[in-house]
DNA sequence: CGCTTTGCATTGCAGTCGCAACGTAAACGG
DNA sequence: CCGTTTACGTTGCGACTGCAATGCAAAGCG
């Protein structure tokens, strides 16, 4: 086998220009040539990693879900063991909340997929997965956290605040501290009031 | 002056056709022939009433808001004189969620508008002040109810809550009872339990 | 050393895009 | 009746799109 490379590596190259050409100017503006120019290479190089547009795209959504879970993953693993469950539940949606301009850049990408895949059930199938095992996850805290709701129905209203505020501060509708103010607010209704909320 | 036509019509019956496009196939395929055979016009007409695609989709994304706007209004006319708070609210949000097929696409066509608007902050910033006096409003009936939370707070909660279980709806991630179920779950929280809940 | 496989660049093509330009039919004011 | 204005329809242009095709250098295997 000649001149081995990292096809993996290639590919996510590809991806991350493709997100920031998304963030920027919507997925309406990605296309082969303006994604292979945003990475640095020739559109040819692009074609040779994904022969079709669609098969970038779909890699390139793969990698926006695993970038978010890694982030999610991180600063879970920051707040040391056992954490409570409420601190576990605020970090997760806090972490993945657009405060700042990274993860707005992220939000934007994510948002535009959504859109995406409105159109494309085949490819939304996809994703159920993922929310149902989120779901059951955070479920699963507030029963641990012996709460008095009922857990599956509390999760998806987190949840859905969580992706609800999401959307309007990319909007610019309201700043980060009330988005995390009612993620606080959220998080007492459910659990009760008195928890730590540092920023 | 001659052949006087009503020229608002116009506008939106091919706005209209624009949503039946974005719905359908994304904002993406949103372009000025595609539109106009949707219409059953000429391209030639679509640019007599639109000089640029961005004067067009701007007038679309003016429709889409009235659309649901007006959607609320009548769903809320049909409460009779003097609902409770939580019927009110209720009755509002549940209307705005994407539960049957004409609402689920609206809501795609708002959800590509939400990403379209995301990458131009300046037309964005033309929603600001609707949802300002959405919060505004529920944050009044929150307040009517006396419930024991932050009226403001809640306000965005609940907002949220609705916008993220429209998301998920959109995305096919739960069934529409799954997300009423949420929805009154929230009610619940707010305003405290017992609220009559019909479909 | 060939020879094949892989990595990548270039070119070209058919189709679509937004938009300007032009043409024309109809209706009203003078 | 004539000229202007409005309401379209048609055509065409330059730019861009996804993608196939082609070419070629490099690197391993025999």
């Amino acid at each position: 086998m000649p001149k081995r490379v990292d096809h993996q590596e290639r590919r996510t190259l590809i991806a991350d220009a493709l997100m920031r050409v998304a963030a920027e100017h919507g997925l309406e503006a990605v296309s082969l040539r303006h994604v292979a120019a945003e990475a640095g290479v020739s559109s040819g190089m692009v074609q040779h990693y994904f022969r079709t547009k669609d098969e970038m795209m779909a890699f390139a959504l793969s990698v926006v879900r695993e970038h978010s879970e890694s982030r999610v993953g991180q600063a879970v693993a920051a707040l040391g063991p056992d954490p409570s469950p409420r601190t576990l539940l605020r970090t997760m949606l806090a972490e993945l909340l657009p405060l700042d301009e990274a993860r707005r850049a992220d939000g934007r990408v994510a948002l535009a997929f959504l859109a995406y895949t409105a159109v494309r059930p085949a490819v939304a199938a996809a994703l159920h997965g993922e929310t149902a095992e989120l779901l059951a996850f955070i479920a699963g805290q507030i029963r641990a956290a012996q709460a008095r709701v009922d857990p599956d129905r509390a999760a998806v209203a987190l949840l859905a605040v969580m992706e609800g505020l999401g959307v309007y501060l990319l909007g610019g509708h309201y700043p980060p501290e009330t988005a995390l103010g009612a993620l606080d607010t959220q998080l007492d209704l459910l659990l009760g009031p008195g928890g730590p909320e540092e920023t």
